[in-house]
DNA sequence: CAGATATCAGATGTACTGACATCG
DNA sequence: CCGATGTCAGTACATCTGATATCT
């Protein structure tokens, strides 16, 4: 019964009606889902989320710092950072030890292990990219790169090769 | 008691490590954030969720589909779907008859209600794209549309004016 | 006292999973 | 029998609020 069959709703791969594919929100929304997963598969791989990447970045870049700092720099709550670094501390990467120098702090800083993992995320992390961003070629890529840094008010400016 | 305030982890402004400044997939998840934000905030003051203004439009587009169908063209699960329509069915907004030719299915249509609804936040949604898009201009602006749309794998083209 | 910090408990919203009766 | 549909219940996760004890 369906001799109507292209009057129906006959269809097989999304089809989003075209002032939707044309909103910039709605497409940014759609690629960042796509991205989330890519890198969250691959991140769930080495039994982390997402976060835990950021925060033993941040480390890796900028020492110790304090948990609302951390948070901060991140646009982490400090409630979910709490739940965050119990784990990354439970897999010893990073280390919670008393600021002497203000004794509410916690001076949080990422260990060697913490590093070695660091590393190891990284090569899949820059490897989810790359397959994320398989449709554009390099040009194209640093293109889109520049107008994101833009769009979000960072003053990285638009280096071309 | 700030006299090493410098050696300090003193910001005051989100300071993300560079390597996720340069990540596309974290440059995509916090335009992506920004976006839905603005966005989000527009459709509250009607009383709307962003899913509620995808229904509308995809509906406005293509006319009565049915429930599994919709959810497929927004990718929108059918669990959910069946608490966006209920909400829309109450306003009055949308239509659910059953389809005579396949009784499994509910032909979901618009009422003019939900046409002119649909145009008030048409507006409110423009301008909100506005602001999001304010640090580019036009070309960048169809250029990051362009992007964005390779990258997610449609053939809408590159077409610059 | 105000303000910041780390911590803890809980609410929310969205996405996703599994089950079911009905129908093609 | 198998597959699709609409419906319902329940899970998982990220985000955000509020409250508290400690410290500056």
């Amino acid at each position: 019964m369906n001799g109507s069959a292209s009057a129906d709703g006959m269809q097989l791969q999304p089809t989003p009606p075209r002032r939707l594919a044309e909103l910039p929100s709605w497409l940014l929304s759609r690629a960042a889902g796509l991205g989330a997963r890519v890198v969250g598969e691959t991140l769930a791989a080495h039994g982390m989320r997402r976060h835990h990447f950021s925060v033993l970045h941040s480390l890796s870049e900028s020492g110790s710092v304090s948990q609302a700092e951390l948070g901060r720099r991140l646009a982490i709550d400090r409630s979910d950072l709490h739940a965050l670094l119990g784990e990354l501390e439970a897999d010893e990467l990073i280390v919670r030890t008393p600021d002497e120098r203000d004794r509410r702090r916690n001076a949080v800083s990422i260990t060697p292990r913490g590093q070695t993992r660091l590393a190891d995320l990284d090569r899949a992390v820059d490897e989810a990219q790359r397959e994320l961003l398989a449709p554009l070629d390099d040009r194209q890529q640093s293109e889109l790169r520049s107008l994101l840094s833009l769009l979000l008010g960072d003053s990285i400016g638009a280096s071309e090769s």
